[in-house]
DNA sequence: CACTTGACCTGTCCGC
DNA sequence: TGCGGACAGGTCAAGT
């Protein structure tokens, strides 16, 4: 679940934390989660002091003084929590509570500082993964060098948007937008929340769409995603305290699990769920029609 | 090549 | 109450 502004508000929040921390020990559960510790961790990882805390799409990337990168896709339940002396921060999947102690079942990587500090890579799923890659090569491994443009950067304007998901004109819209070679870091909640803000049903054909479309869609995409990063990412658990308390997920979402709740544009309309590109897809059928 | 579908996982929820 | 099955969704492999 976690996209692009959950990821974001975890690097702002570790940002804060990790640079300056020096690796004392690091472990993991099984090889899936993070392929080549044996390894790696032993040469790159212990004594490494931890330089800035970057992010690419969905992906964190953790520059280490050892010039290689701590690489980490949380995938759809992954979070990353670290606990310090009094700091603790926690980021990812909305029915997962902070609370407990850790590390847990769905610990799949532990991390331990010198000064104690310690941070868990959770998954109850195992499809999230940590990698170490020189911090040269992170940009050209395989799933970074494909990836479209980040939306929230200043050039990518709604021509540019407009170009990037051309590139899928046969397939529906909200396939394309999911698409992370055509624009990284949009998931199934922002691709959802933006339909509904531009008044574009999800399986209207790329090719379909007009200029008017793509501005709309282009304006709601980043409506969204800014107003996500300023509330610390949709979910109530991206950002909490030790005390773990549960907060509203999603309470800013117009469409995104809310079927059988009014539209808020139409409140005699109700969000109804469909199935388009796979994925649960979540639609005001008033404003939003083929 | 363009596009779609299923697999990967585990926890949760729903119906019987 | 227990149990099977559907579902959740990011990405990749396999299929059409």
């Amino acid at each position: 679940m976690p996209e692009l502004p959950e990821v974001e508000t975890v690097r702002r929040g570790l940002e804060q934390l990790l640079p300056g921390l020096v690796i004392a020990s690091a472990s993991s559960d099984t090889p899936k989660s993070f392929p080549n510790a044996e390894t790696d961790v032993r040469q790159f990882l212990v004594g490494a002091n931890v330089l800035r805390v970057r992010r690419r799409a969905k992906v964190l990337l953790v520059d280490l003084s050892t010039n290689y990168t701590l690489v980490t896709h949380l995938k759809m339940t992954g979070q990353l929590v670290f606990q310090g002396k009094d700091v603790h921060f926690g980021a990812g999947h909305p029915n997962n509570s902070l609370v407990g102690e850790l590390p847990d079942k769905s610990t799949r990587v532990r991390l331990e500082f010198t000064n104690g500090a310690k941070l868990f890579f959770n998954e109850q799923r195992k499809f999230g993964w940590m990698k170490l890659i020189p911090t040269t090569e992170v940009a050209s491994i395989d799933f970074m060098k494909k990836l479209g443009p980040e939306p929230l950067q200043s050039d990518f304007t709604w021509q540019v948007m407009q170009r990037c998901l051309l590139k899928r004109k046969n397939t529906n819209i909200k396939a394309a937008l999911l698409d992370q070679t055509v624009i990284a870091g949009i998931g199934n909640i922002y691709a959802d929340e933006s339909l509904w803000g531009a008044y574009i049903h999800p399986s209207t054909l790329v090719r379909a769409l007009t200029d008017k479309d793509f501005q709309a869609l282009h304006k709601a995409l980043l409506d969204v995603l800014r107003l996500s990063i300023e509330k610390g990412g949709s979910t109530d658990k991206n950002y909490v305290n030790a005390k773990g308390k549960k907060g509203s997920y999603l309470t800013f979402a117009s469409v995104f699990r809310r079927e059988g709740q009014a539209c808020p544009r139409h409140p005699a309309t109700k969000i109804i769920k469909l199935r388009v590109a796979g994925r649960g897809t979540h639609i005001c059928p008033k404003c939003q029609k083929l």
